[in-house]
DNA sequence: TGACTTTGAGAACGACCGTTCTCTAGAGTG
DNA sequence: CACTCTAGAGAACGGTCGTTCTCAAAGTCA
């Protein structure tokens, strides 16, 4: 209960270490960083993090959560400064145009985890359908607000999963460009066919 | 030199190793499989395992050349099956289609090891590299062939990456039907888009 | 102060991994 | 028959991993 004890951040215990997990798992995979360097970098000792996270399978599954969040909010804020609806769903291309700038753009971590955990935790390639499906429904939410047929939100919503692991690949943020055209063609096919 | 030692398959001992190391890898993920289950699989010595692969990570990069091979002639087969250049472009959705009903099912196996493997082993991110690239100038010559700008090439693409992340954490085939709608979309667009 | 609790640092543990080594049995050769 | 060579089975090795334990220092409260 004393003051001077927490002063030097407001950061919770936990959220240095899920966000220095985060980085680590990010850039190397989940199984090719050991909880002890986990522990290195957040700076906590190996029993903190023991008491904060009973297994490494936890902690992973508490960064998946927090990138989900991140994600989220990420593409609700790019969402929300476009103007009309058509431009709303262009909007989620630009998001990830901006994101695959970052230096440390390695892929989308639930389709990375899903990959290398998916069969050992089920868990994790639980919580990797809940992330995808709440993309899905959101771009759903979307499409219907403009008025097209939601068909059109699965094609959207693979544009944007191809673009993500096109562009970790190559290395070459140019795919959010090819989805985003793509996908304006197929916006505009789609309010032209409506009845 | 003997006959009779090697009557029970036509199969090279590398082929048998690669192919039970390969199923082991991509159902699992790699580092979730040790080598000596690798040689169990295969009913190989270790001796014989390691003078066959100098190292797990050359197993690896044999397993990952071999399942490229596989999706290219699957891929060639289920075009030239088709007969129109349109059908041909509409086909790949189709052999993704009937991929993604095999339960063994698991995504693609090269994003799945970029994933998992890409940061330690530069020589498996720079597999999937070419993996992706071949088959975007193939996708490519598809497009030139029907005599569609080859800009839609990188869209088609795209398409094909998503649905297979898509179908893979969903665990939902449907991913190839709307990957095969939009694909058909887009190459309408770009048809009639034609000088 | 003194008894009790909490904490941090890191040693320790058991399991497993990739890789190498040993040892033995059998085949080929003179 | 003796001698060499190969190959298979699996023990062994060094390292790392996830997790737990030890132990001493620091804090808490009567």
């Amino acid at each position: 209960m004393t003051v001077t004890a927490s002063r030097t951040l407001t950061d919770d215990v936990a959220d240095r270490i899920v966000s220095a997990a985060d980085a680590l798992f990010y850039t190397r995979g989940f199984q090719a960083v050991g909880m002890d360097e986990v522990r290195t970098a957040a700076g906590v000792s190996l029993k903190k993090l023991y008491q904060q996270f009973p297994s490494k399978e936890a902690l992973v599954l508490a960064v998946l959560r927090v990138r989900h969040a991140l994600w989220e909010t990420g593409v609700a804020e790019a969402v929300a400064a476009a103007t009309t609806p058509r431009e709303k769903l262009l909007a989620m291309y630009d998001y990830l145009a901006s994101w695959f700038q970052d230096d440390s753009f390695r892929g989308c971590g639930f389709i990375n985890a899903f990959g290398e955990l998916g069969s050992v935790f089920p868990s994790v390639a639980e919580l990797a359908r809940d992330h995808k499906e709440s993309f899905q429904s959101y771009v759903e939410s979307l499409v219907t607000s403009a008025g097209a047929d939601e068909s059109l939100a699965p094609q959207l919503a693979l544009l944007a999963e191809g673009a993500q692991t096109t562009a970790a690949i190559s290395g070459n943020p140019i795919a959010a460009t090819h989805a985003r055209a793509a996908a304006s063609v197929l916006i505009d096919a789609a309010l032209a066919a409506r009845s």
